[in-house]
DNA sequence: TAAAAAGCCTATAGTAGCTATAGAGTCAAG
DNA sequence: CTTGACTCTATAGCTACTATAGGCTTTTTA
């Protein structure tokens, strides 16, 4: 299989796939005569478990760390279940940070309902104080 | 006031202060003789400002546009609305997407409740399946 | 008064995870 | 045999900083 029906396979771009190998996240293939890469079905299951990790937001280091532990499969697989402890309390913090923003901000979409000048404008007015909490 | 002044001031890094003015979002302050730069009340008001947006989210770019309506006082302040506007619907969905890999998560999670080995985990077993949904 | 410490300067590279570009080579179809 | 699709490497760009190196200025301390 040549990297672009990898990547049609995966739903990955070409150039992604390319990073992927120059990270080390993907082992280098096999070339043709021609110099094209050609991959086999362990390359599209590494590929798949690495895009199915991006999906669910997950970084590339911690992407490593859970390759490795698939690489040694006899490993207990508890620290699998910690970092992923740790990715979905991640989340959980950035969803309650981003609530906070929310509301915050239409507080002050509510300083300016007209369409009056600048000068007058309650949210370029309230933007210009001291940030006071957060 | 001296960068350092400054950025306690603002409670902003020094080396932020020198990076938004090579950005063109604060003037080039004048310079002692020993080549220092002086900031003023117009200086700190401005940073103030912007460290205000930053504190909101709001991109460097979504910055430069409301520090336009700040110059020109004159100008109808709904693009200010607008901007706003878009950048809470940004948050929204953001938030909306979070909850969403937050449940997925989770769902993930109960795959693996025991400490048994990498080759039998069902979190790396279903992740190395393909992507879904999402 | 001299030396040490703190602060400032510029220029450059690194962070994350790609994406885009340039310029060249390979391959299959018409 | 030429066109077009695909591939190759190397490099730069994106965001918003942060960090580093190496050198100057100013302030503090002995």
């Amino acid at each position: 299989m040549k990297i672009g029906e990898l990547a049609k396979a995966t739903d990955t771009q070409v150039e992604t796939i390319r990073f992927y190998e120059q990270e080390g996240l993907l082992p280098k293939p096999a070339r043709t005569e021609g110099n094209f890469r050609i991959y086999g079905q362990q390359h599209l299951q590494r590929l798949t478990f690495i895009r199915h990790c991006r999906s669910l937001d997950m970084a590339l280091n911690e992407i490593r760390q859970l390759l490795r532990f698939k690489d040694l499969p006899n490993e207990n697989c508890g620290s699998v279940n910690n970092l992923l402890d740790a990715h979905i309390q991640t989340v959980t913090n950035r969803i309650k940070d981003l609530r906070q923003l929310e509301k915050q901000l239409k507080g002050l979409r509510e300083l300016c309902q007209a369409n009056q000048d600048s000068a007058h404008c309650g949210i370029l007015n309230e933007l210009s104080q001291p940030v006071k909490s957060l």
